[in-house]
DNA sequence: CTGCGGATCCACCGAACGGTGGAGGCGTAA
DNA sequence: TTACGCCTCCACCGTTCGGTGGATCCGCAG
């Protein structure tokens, strides 16, 4: 039996998900709230197994409040559903630590395969949701150099070499190198100048 | 005998090289001014064969001065004597047409040579400005990338290799080298990375 | 017509770089 | 304590790059 959690600011949508698990057997809604921090109190006290999280809420959003419950209660897992799917919606959900992510146009037989598949721990995903990550997950995020990272980039860009960074920084050689190769993936580029120009684009040097 | 005009904003100055001139032989202080703008009057109207122009002037600075002199009295030899010999002051100054540079911490001696190799047409540089030449005039100045160079450095700039740029400009590899090592003296770098980022710097790269 | 700048191409070479797959230490958050 | 992220370092290897010194062709300006 999976406990389920629904938590939407809207009480029509809370109603019509009720609806749909209403016959359900193996899955059981035991709470609703309306927003970010109710749902947390009430997944926790409820021992929720999954978590329908709506995004966008009035107080604690759905994405602060995902990013809390993974802290608090790890074992509920979050499934996002929700109106939207741009890029700037799904990505911090995902990052938050949604374990999946589902529009309100999902079909309520999709809706259910999805809340057991995040129960089991697996994830499912909108198609259109599948896109914008294929692409953008990889990177650990933009602008999320460390600092040693940006004086790498930064000295790279001034003409040091390798080796010149290494003095600069007053480490070896191969820590350069590892340091561009993190670089280089976070950057989704594979060397150094367009390392150095990604670095422009999204301001990270001067 | 060298007609000589000085062109200094401070009357000490002035005073000073008009007594360091006096009894030089074949050299006479013909005039004085104290900005550019008058300095370039009194050139032309005294017909001076040398015009020692001190570059940090209120008005019309000895840049300006010199280069329009350069223009309406070709005849007249600018030598620049200021204080100061950062790059940022004597690539404009050079290009703008100065014949020599000198500093202020010249002795008198050495003042007098360069006064007269001027009115030869031979340069005279402070060995400072010396090194700041000898790498940096050759480049025809920044920005001036031809419209072949920028489209070269972009690609760079967006992760080409030498081959891929060579490819996506259906020319050879070796005219994308002959291209960068154009690129990299223009821009007085060493590699591709640092070539990027002066691009960004001035605003050529997107 | 001659010079000059721009664009194209060539060969050769050593040095630097990028890719891979590690490993250990260290502080902090869980 | 256990993870995890970050920083540090290592070896090996093939590829690419940068440096040098040419060369030809074209168009434009003097």
């Amino acid at each position: 039996m999976i406990r389920l959690v629904v938590v939407d600011d809207h009480p029509i949508v809370r109603g019509g998900l009720r609806d749909t698990f209403a016959d359900i057997e193996d899955i059981v809604v035991v709470g609703e709230a309306g927003d970010g921090a109710e749902g947390i109190e009430r997944a926790k006290l409820l021992a929720a197994d999954v978590v329908l999280m709506d995004l966008r809420m009035p107080g604690m959003d759905g994405v602060a409040a995902t990013a809390a419950l993974r802290k608090s209660a790890p074992s509920a897992r979050v499934l996002i559903l929700t109106t939207f799917d741009s890029e700037s919606d799904v990505l911090p959900a995902i990052e938050a630590g949604a374990i999946g992510y589902l529009l309100k146009d999902a079909l309520p037989d999709e809706l259910m395969r999805a809340v057991r598949a995040a129960a089991r721990g697996e994830s499912v995903l909108a198609p259109s949701v599948t896109q914008h990550l294929m692409g953008q997950v990889r990177r650990p995020r933009a602008g999320t150099l460390t600092d040693r990272e940006k004086e790498v980039l930064q000295l790279v860009a001034n003409g040091s070499s390798n080796r010149e960074a290494a003095t600069a920084l007053f480490i070896g050689e191969a820590s350069i190198k590892t340091h561009l190769q993190h670089i280089y993936d976070k950057l989704g580029v594979r060397d150094r100048a367009s390392a150095v120009a990604e670095g422009y684009r999204r301001r990270l040097l001067t």
